[in-house]
DNA sequence: TATGAATGAGTATTCATTCAT
DNA sequence: GATGAATGAATACTCATTCAT
């Protein structure tokens, strides 16, 4: 081996160490998030998040600050990617059901195939964070809430009130998660375009 | 003597004190189910319970057996009010759906109204409760499952995976405890009837 | 008993509950003390401190919140009693020597005959705790100086820098809790008066 | 080779190496004797130690076997030192008096001016080096006392408990470390010559 | 019935230490 | 010589639960 190329190897080990560490560290935060979606967050022990990693409890806390920091980042990762979702469909569908429906539809695709989980212990986060991941939540309910409200406008969905609407539609998927089991039955994509057809047109048959 | 005589001797002691003992027990088990849905089971502690109850810690064991007892109770609290609507339905409607609208709209009042909440902590209780408390879980998903299968029986409600509609509908309903707030802009009734409306005939505008 | 004497022991109660409380509180702070002197705040653990009072570890968490709160009232304990005897020689004494030598006096009594100990381990303490001690450490300092100082003006004391003389004299007082052990050789008495004198005249035999 | 000119010679791989680990060594060595000083044994860590030396927390290990290793070590360095000074000045001084006086200045002088301090730590050493030190410090006490005695018996010093007298003299100095910081106001030789008269007249004016 | 006091079992967290590279 | 990664042992702290009064 050349002194050049070892050199480019030095040069390159901090950045694969930096990668490296990154990748075991979301690791480390999927892993800890399913388990608070199983069990609890507080019935999930860090002995028990360690272990299902092949770590001890010691070394979890070479990637976090803190039980509660994967809490936290669990959160974030979730809505960082339903705002990622939301920016993805922004172009796409003419009405607001349209693009309504596009969204949805990504949403719970997420929750099936991606390993994603919408955790509902928000109570165990201390008051910054509490606030930070409500304010994330908060902002995708109105980004829902405004392609609710422009089908409104443009007649492609009923009047009603917006805001039980939004959250009658969330509710569904938050309840996913307690029920969805990856590789059961059903499918992901059967999941997502029953919901998309459910939460569009109900389950009556029309007369 | 009869019964209803019997429930109306304030002076009898013996079952006054057992009513009463009833009475301070369901109290109990309220008011911790209301902090469990608020905090969670394990953020909300006995001493929180029992101070906002004007009861010391140690006097709450005089009418539970343990926290998770409450927790147990709690769930089986709403499950027998569930069981009992279920019930109350049964001769009522015509079809599938209008029977599952009657249900539907009973449950949302429930939930709004009766200050019942449906809980999701059941990693929290013990093999034997857990089981239970999933068995009575699944009688009430049974239990709207076949009205929704006799919807598609006698062609009222769409064709489509029952389960898969059934959880949709029920996820709905279990995040209402989450925002809705006794007292808030919209009334109980009004929810109750826009959720039936949704599940029924969904958000699009028929065109 | 009449129900006007049982009426008075309800009352009493209370104060006797609370009395016994906070006498066991000081117990612990005392014991607990003792135990950071001798071996060091982090090399004393909680088991231990418990044990040596009979209790449990959890049985502490009674009496007092943390380990540090303990740490921090067995600083306060001390400066108060200093605050105390301050105050209790302020009208004695003639010169500025006098005087200094009276408080002087009762500091080495206060350290071999009360079981209080001047506690060095202020690095343990949170910033607000810090602050508060040492401001309270910088007080009996400042009274000390201003004996000093009055001892300079009115020629009873040597003229020399007050900082570093009141240092001197403080650090014979810190290196007492280090050696003496009540019950030993030498009575507190014995050791007070020769404090006083040492600082006094010193060492040297006049020629 | 002699072993002069060994000393001397600069490119002598094998020696140099060894003359540069064991530098190494006594920094390492010294500058956590100054964190120990400044925050306690146990708030100094190994990390925050290394960071100041801008080496990495494993990198002390080259260097020392543990961090006890560090504190023995430092106490050890600094009871050498004293037994030095005790050996300069046995011949000199006449008096008992005057011997005293000449290493009690030296002491102050080492304390101010070489950056070594006196730890009290002793608990947090295991026991066969904990006697180590007790037998050192014990060592230096003795080497007082007998300068305190041999005053006593020359008239030079005063008539009193011998134990007493020298414990208050090692307060004062022990005290130093607590409260001087090099740099400050007061120069460490005003401190020294001020330690020797206080100790040796006292504060009080000679009427 | 109710409470103050006490406990046991569990849990997150820290930190000195090790080791492969 | 040095480091990133990992570990084991210890420790403070919490909390449901018990019990004598």
């Amino acid at each position: 081996m050349s002194v050049t190329s070892q050199h480019k190897l030095a040069e390159n080990r901090p950045f694969d160490r930096e990668a490296q560490y990154n990748a075991k560290r979301r690791a480390v935060i999927r892993s800890a998030a399913a388990a608070f979606r199983r069990r609890g967050y507080h019935n999930a022990s860090m002995t028990e998040i360690a272990k299902s990693l092949g770590l001890t409890k010691a070394a979890l806390y070479y990637y976090v600050k803190s039980k509660e920091e994967i809490l936290f980042e669990a959160h974030i990762m979730v809505y960082d990617k339903m705002d990622e979702l939301v920016k993805a469909v922004r172009g796409q569908g003419d009405t607001g059901l349209e693009k309504l429906q596009l969204l949805y539809g990504e949403f719970a695709h997420m929750l099936t195939r991606d390993g994603l989980a919408l955790l509902t212990d928000i109570d165990s986060l201390n008051g910054e964070n509490q606030e930070t991941v409500l304010k994330r939540r908060g902002k995708i309910e109105r980004a829902v809430t405004r392609l609710v409200e422009k089908g409104m406008a443009d007649d492609s969905i009923k009047k009603a009130d917006a805001k039980v609407t939004v959250f009658f539609l969330m509710g569904a998927l938050n309840w996913l998660n307690v029920w969805y089991e990856a590789g059961g039955r059903i499918s992901g994509d059967d999941i997502a375009q029953q919901f998309v057809a459910q939460m569009s047109v109900g389950v009556a048959n029309p007369t």
